[in-house]
DNA sequence: TCCATATATTTAGATATCTCGATATTATGG
DNA sequence: CCATAATATCGAGATATCTAAATATATGGA
């Protein structure tokens, strides 16, 4: 549990976002036949809501993983992505010991 | 509650600490006899503890007292701050219903 | 009024973050 | 093997943040 960099990685309101809109899978096109079973969303399916560069959410997909907030999962050429609940969890009880 | 502005102001490890030492007067010098009853912390008080410039204190109590995480109150030439837990809750929970 | 003290504001250089385009990597299908 | 697709990494310019020194402002006391 890095404060420092959790707390960094949720200093961008389009970061933030994605860790929101992970929360439920409806907010991205289905998947595809193929991928069906597999949890997470895949980077291109963000980087078309959030609309921005595929390098730049490929870089965010990267900070949120670091910090913990998303555990990433590669299926051939795709990777999926989803929240990391307990490392969410974790993140917010610090914080609050911290602050609260 | 902006929370861009509070995350940001949380971005900050000596910031972050300054808020946890408010929580608990003991963490500074006793308060001089003619401030006795007075709340809050003065900036000087702050500086000495964070060890950092004076300007940049100022500064960061500015941040802080901008994202609702203290509250000012100036009386004669000391400015004392304090934390505003009000605020600080209702941060914790706009974090809690965005994220978790 | 003049001076000392506490804090705020201004200014600026150093460092970090943002975001992109270009390129590299990895996997799939023919 | 080649072409294509999905994602990751690199490199760079633009912008933001950090931190301090210098300066300004406000207050209190001699």
């Amino acid at each position: 549990m890095d404060l420092e960099r959790s707390i960094s990685a949720l200093n961008n309101p389009v970061r933030r976002k994605i860790v929101e809109w992970l929360k439920d899978r409806s907010n991205f096109p289905p998947a595809l036949p193929e991928h069906e079973g597999l949890e997470g969303v895949c980077v291109g399916y963000i980087q078309e809501k959030a609309n921005l560069s595929q390098s730049t959410i490929s870089n965010y997909m990267g900070l949120l993983k670091q910090a913990g907030f998303v555990i990433a999962e590669r299926h051939g050429q795709w990777t999926f992505y989803r929240r990391d609940e307990d490392n969410i969890k974790a993140f917010f009880d610090a914080v609050q010991k911290e602050l609260l």
